[in-house]
DNA sequence: TTGTAGGCGTTATCAT
DNA sequence: ATGATAACGCCTACAA
């Protein structure tokens, strides 16, 4: 109710002038000890802390981070949200938030919000790593930025999860139990993570001498009604897979609804890896053998590395942080059923 | 990299006075239509925008709302966010958001940190309803607040689900076909929410003339491992249940869970009745029963509560919007053992 | 070591 | 109708 109380009421009330009190609180050495006493003092009595408004317009940071991604509401982002932001928060930063739909020119219009507000830097996962106009603006340099689950051709840093070496060691597993058509089904085509997901995928078969199907590859879509009727066309095929690859929070429930749908049961008809790790893998009977990572870490990974990059610690010259994955081996691969057979 | 444009560039340009320019972009009528058109040629060739800082050192809205609730990672929160965030983006605003962990303290310097920011307004979801200092501070109206899912003893405006209407519902329901030991698993003891939940059952259980047996009702905790726990504990009672409210996005995975342990069909052994709706509830064989409501709805409710309060439309005095719950009824639900064996 | 004064970019008040 | 100018609250040369 009362106006708030500026740096010339604390100056007259400790007896000095407002360049004592600025630089007490901004830690410049040549000041007497007296004085900065009785400037302490008076802020204290006062109760006033400097105005971030007028700070700005001074061209001291706002220390605001802008966090972009597709929509808040898949829990992987949440997650990351929360990592970053309690990293940040402990820094002394605030964190806004807006999605984009996937959207490349939302993208673009919060990438020029976010600037106008003097977001010191921003944390993002675009929607399409290739769309010119994006790459261009990130690349321009204008606002540090750190890319999240992605990577674009041009400079600029990025954390991401090795879904490489996940899906190499999840197909490996499952090819080393003699399964020999292996379905994946994911999203984000196009995109670095399922890149990433199909390459393990490919490598493991190479490794293991084992020629790899393309039509059990099915990465267009992160939503679970994709993959409910993606697992029920592959399970339709002449030669249906022994095993499924699940990558997605959404995807994973689509399956499993599908397959029991179907009558078939995990892992004696069918085995099954998922990723990320969730209640209902955990939960589900049989427990779901699953690749973990650890979203809550990504995000303060992502946090962190902007923080640097402000600093001058770090440049914006396409550093990449690499989270490792787990593999997390429950009940739910077996043999594929023909081998089983020859064991009873 | 090269210097942003100032008003004055723009007056130069134009060949008027800054203050002309300042005339034209705020709409003052007294300007001349040559001046104006003028200026508007200038800003656009210059590309110039007004620098928020100063404006808001001017006294002008930040646009920015502040965004409090305990863990974000809770999909329920997330959704709530998204529903926000996107009514508020159509609006100009943006929002920050900050999360308390549940914790009166975090939520105490948050409120002034978003103060300090310049924040227009604050939604948020309080951890603890009866924290003296935390109604206290909402109630000294210092900045515009909208409660969400709580409800505290001070003058703050609030948006809601109609939970009592939901948990009516639902044991009515289970109550109709017969059931008399109907247990409650839920968290958020000493909420709105869970007092709520609470009356419903209850008045449900008068209306039906039957005894509610006070140790069927757990409301200690929202997390799984709290649910599977007292779904043990319940189920290994002389006189077990036999049907189970399973309130909360966590709490339902937990109580399936420990029913597949123990070996009990729904619904054949047991009931089931879940909220919020959710993937695993339309999923799971069978189809859960579920009290649905529209979270993403209750973020836009809030966050147009408090624009309207911000421009006056409404005051902050107690209003409470309530939005209605739906009740879909899957497979989960059957008369009791009892009565399914006289039908034989 | 401390004080004075100018300026950040905008809006608003006052003359004209 | 328009132009000059004084704030807004802070930081920082520069002067003392």
């Amino acid at each position: 109710l009362r106006k708030p109380v500026t740096v010339r009421e604390v100056a007259k009330r400790a007896g000095v002038a407002i360049s004592s009190v600025s630089r007490v609180v901004n830690d410049v050495p040549t000041v007497a000890a007296d004085v900065r006493e009785r400037v302490l003092a008076a802020i204290h009595e006062l109760g006033w802390t400097p105005n971030l408004a007028a700070q700005h317009m001074r061209g001291i940071s706002t220390r605001m981070i802008g966090f972009m991604f597709p929509d808040i509401r898949n829990p992987l982002y949440a997650t990351m949200v929360q990592g970053a932001e309690d990293f940040l928060i402990e820094h002394g930063y605030m964190v806004m938030v807006a999605s984009t739909n996937g959207s490349s020119e939302r993208e673009l219009a919060l990438l020029d919000l976010f600037a106008k507000r003097g977001a010191d830097g921003i944390i993002l996962t675009v929607g399409d790593e290739t769309n010119p106009a994006v790459i261009d603006r990130i690349g321009s340099g204008t606002l540090p930025v750190v890319l999240l689950e992605r990577e674009m051709p041009t400079l600029v840093n990025a954390v991401g999860v090795d879904h490489f070496d996940g899906a190499l060691r999840a197909t490996g597993h499952l090819l080393s139990l003699g399964h020999r058509r292996i379905a994946l089904i994911t999203g984000g085509n196009g995109n670095r993570v399922a890149r990433d997901r199909v390459a393990g995928v490919r490598k493991a078969h190479v490794a293991h001498h084992v020629e790899l199907d393309p039509s059990l590859i099915r990465v267009q879509s992160f939503a679970t009604a994709y993959a409910f009727r993606e697992t029920q066309m592959l399970m339709g095929l002449p030669a249906a897979p022994t095993a499924i690859l699940a990558f997605g929070m959404h995807t994973f429930p689509g399956v499993l609804s599908a397959l029991r749908l179907l009558g078939l049961a995990v892992p004696r008809d069918i085995s099954l890896i998922a990723s990320n790790d969730c209640d209902l893998a955990q939960l589900a009977t049989p427990a779901i053998t699953v690749i973990r990572y650890d979203a809550y870490a990504l995000g303060r990974e992502a946090a962190g590395l902007l923080l640097r990059q402000l600093s001058g610690d770090v440049l914006q010259d396409g550093t990449r942080v690499q989270l490792a994955t787990e593999f997390i081996l429950r009940e739910s691969c077996a043999p594929p059923q023909h081998l089983q057979e020859n064991h009873e």
